[in-house]
DNA sequence: AAGGGCACCAACCGCAGCAAT
DNA sequence: GATTGCTGCGGTTGGTGCCCT
């Protein structure tokens, strides 16, 4: 290890490619002469540093590109801001984070989830990089011990927010916290902020969640009234927030459920919510409702996909991270004719996102909130099995055993389908039961006259009730990724789709590598 | 002592939003 | 409206040192 001085302060002790750090630095010395000067890349040098400092002294910051241009320096404009932000900034604070800072930075990541630009500007003097990095190394080492990401003080302190905000009117308590979440989305889908969803203690109450205003898919003003936030994101690809806000939310938080539910049972959510290897699994003899979901989709590996469709159809987002060989196992005896996870998850990744103003929840970025929710979701929806696509096993006959007043459960038993190894069921993952929301437009709102048929509205909707219509409207051109549902069930018959659609939303999602491996075969059987 | 795994850190990459043209 | 450039963000990768076996 070497230590460097860089910028303004003399203790930072730097860790790893220190080596290069020793370099002197010399504009075109390592980068090869005049003219087009290739950029360089890899660590910075101290000399490099000194140039950027100079530089920012004198035009200010911004303009990164004109770098190169005014100071020489062989670095891409992209580079040089990462490094004035990331270490020459002077209001940096250096340094290992203080205990106060970690408990900030867990309690904003169970609000906020991987939002680290919005973290670090909660943490003066802190990048968002340090914190994404000390966010992914706890996760790592929290995994390895099969411990909950959120600390129980945490998990109570948001909690007991959450439920603090219950007694404030719905309409007005979003702005208290999340300022800029607050705000319609581009698909014009109202985040919706956990802090007002109510947590019932009736099981046979139907949850708020069914309540809402006809219109509500059309009311920003309206975007307190239940719903967990959805921060509409840019990036598709979140992958290990989810996984660990509803590990932790399980693991830690699920004591104060029990003041909302009678899962009280005393062991039933002192599991930590990790697979194998990372983790214990359920036995029978301790079922765990919902919550758990043992063998879930939403489970994979010890990160859950982001895409967990609890209420809706959406882009799936897997986790870059690997798959338990017990994921990869189930989906081999299930006998999915399914793509490899890589190809998936390429798949899955590659289409537009249009898709995605579907969702009504979205665990997508979602933090410990989102997570306790989901978590009371479905906990209570294991009376209703609201949540059976995610429990397969001895869960799911946990969950159907305590079947109570269950309007959902012949949906999904009687598609009696299996996991998918996206993590969610192949029907959740497209279109299948794509509750009826923004996608399927406000008529379908609008149709719905009383409060069932609101709460049949926001629910998944049986294939039968809903093919055809489908077949009307789903361009496969368009949402090639709709195909994900047909092949994964065999059943595009049902959806009147030609051959030729077939292939074209085939190419569309595989490109090249559908030509080059089916689209010849399946040219020569026509 | 050697090797592997892990922790930490820095930096890169790709994507998306936005403004200017 | 389309294109281009800049910027910011989040995910990921790679390097180095430490620790453990």
């Amino acid at each position: 290890m070497s230590s460097v001085t860089n910028g303004d302060d003399d203790q930072k002790i730097y860790r790893g490619r220190s080596s290069s750090l020793h370099e002197e630095a010399h504009v075109g010395g390592n980068t090869g002469g005049e003219g087009e000067v290739p950029l360089k890349k890899g660590p910075w040098t101290a000399g490099e540093d000194a140039i950027l400092l100079e530089y920012v002294n004198k035009h200010g910051q911004g303009n990164w590109n004109a770098v190169q241009k005014y100071s020489g320096l062989a670095r891409c404009g992209k580079s040089c801001r990462l490094r004035w932000a990331n270490h020459l900034r002077p209001d940096l604070k250096k340094g290992a984070f203080t205990q106060e800072e970690e408990n900030r930075i867990l309690e904003l990541h169970a609000k906020l989830g991987n939002k680290w630009a919005r973290m670090a500007s909660e943490l003066p003097g802190h990048t968002d990089n340090e914190i994404k990095n000390y966010w992914n190394t706890r996760i790592k080492r929290m995994q390895r011990a099969g411990l909950p990401i959120y600390p129980p003080e945490i998990c109570e302190r948001i909690l007991n927010g959450n439920q603090e905000s219950k007694n404030i009117d719905p309409l007005n308590i979003e702005a208290s916290q999340h300022d800029n979440l607050s705000q319609m989305d581009k698909f014009g889908i109202p985040d919706m902020d956990l802090k007002t969803v109510k947590f019932h203690h009736d099981p046979s109450q139907v949850p708020r969640i069914f309540e809402m205003p006809e219109n509500l898919f059309e009311q920003s003003s309206d975007s307190s009234y239940l719903f967990p936030t959805i921060y509409p994101s840019k990036r598709r690809r979140e992958s290990e927030t989810l996984y660990n806000s509803f590990t932790s939310c399980t693991s830690n938080a699920l004591p104060l459920f029990d003041q909302y539910d009678n899962y009280t049972s005393e062991k039933t959510y002192d599991h930590p919510r990790f697979y194998p290897p990372f983790g214990p699994v359920l036995n029978s003899s301790n079922q765990f409702h919902g919550g758990n979901i043992n063998g879930s989709h939403a489970m994979l590996n010890g990160n859950v996909s982001s895409s967990v469709p609890f209420f809706g159809a959406r882009k799936l987002e897997l986790p870059s991270l690997q798959y338990t060989e017990t994921q990869h196992g189930s989906w081999i005896t299930n006998g999915s004719p399914l793509p490899s996870l890589e190809s998936v998850d390429t798949m899955i990744q590659s289409p537009p996102v249009e898709s995605i103003p579907s969702d009504l929840i979205s665990l997508q970025s979602s933090g410990l909130l989102e997570a306790i929710v989901y978590n009371q979701k479905s906990m209570k929806n294991s009376n209703t099995d609201l949540f059976l696509p995610m429990i397969t096993g001895t869960s799911n006959e946990a969950a159907g055993s305590s079947t109570l007043n269950n309007p959902y459960k012949t949906e999904w038993d009687e598609q009696g389908e299996l996991n998918s190894p996206l993590g969610q069921s192949a029907a959740s993952v497209m279109t299948d039961y794509t509750p009826i929301s923004s996608v399927d437009g406000p008529q379908s709102i609008e149709t719905t006259q009383d409060h069932d048929d609101k709460l049949q509205a926001l629910t998944w909707v049986p294939n039968s009730s809903r093919k055809k219509r489908k077949s009307e409207q789903i361009d496969f051109s368009q949402r090639p990724d709709a195909l994900f549902d047909l092949a994964w069930f065999g059943n595009n018959n049902d959806y009147g789709i030609s051959q030729s659609d077939l292939k074209d939303a085939l190419s569309a999602l595989l490109g090249e590598d559908y030509n080059d491996n089916f689209g010849e075969h399946s040219k020569g059987k026509q």
